[in-house]
DNA sequence: AAACTATATATATATATTTTCATATACTAT
DNA sequence: ATAGTATATGAAAATATATATATATAGTTT
């Protein structure tokens, strides 16, 4: 196997990782908020109506494996989707399969 | 909650579950080649060199989740992705990404 | 019907994930 | 420094998933 498909190869496990972690109700609704803006914990469980630990998990869960960052302000700690190839992905999906569309209808 | 937002919900919850299985590394691979065309069994173990029995199994799952159908043919069984939605998220995954592009450099 | 090819299933074991609840840490305001 | 608010972490139990190997089923050809 040459150098070329072994990173060609390590590049579609990472984004079957994307995909595994983003594949999951709780953080799906995550990816989709933060796709809009960026948000604090707060704003998040208060958006999904779910326990702090609860949500607190699921972030840590999604910056673990990359696909969130967050940030420090204050008293507050910030996520945001970091890497526009994310974003893009989180946009595209959600614009194909109409998600944010029909959940606010 | 109204009917409205139960049908939204299962909606998402839907997509996150075709997001989770679409994330392994093989069936992801078993999904962009289906994308491309329809294949049956033989192709596709020959395609990712592995075991017919990972494969089967993991076609199974793809089935069974809902994001596969399979027809017999002679001797044959194809797989397809029937799905008109998931064969557009996952081709616009794949321009997106440029996974397949990259596996083939 | 026997031999062959193609595909599916069963089972066991290992590993990972989810959920809940309790507790800990980090800042802010007084 | 203390109280209050915001967020993170830990541990345990339940559940799900992955992987390997063996075996079974379905169709084809002779």
């Amino acid at each position: 196997m040459t150098m070329a498909e072994v990173n060609s190869k390590r590049e579609l496990n990472e984004i079957a990782e994307v995909l595994k972690v983003m594949g999951h109700p709780v953080r799906l609704r995550i990816m989709l908020k933060l796709a809009e803006r960026c948000c604090c914990v707060g704003e998040i469980w208060d958006h999904l109506q779910l326990p702090q630990a609860v949500v607190s998990q699921h972030l840590k869960i999604l910056k673990d494996r990359g696909v969130l960052e967050s940030r420090r302000e204050g008293a507050r700690v910030c996520y945001l989707i970091s890497d526009s190839m994310i974003l893009d992905l989180v946009t595209t999906l959600d614009k194909q399969c109409c998600i944010t569309e029909k959940l606010a209808a």
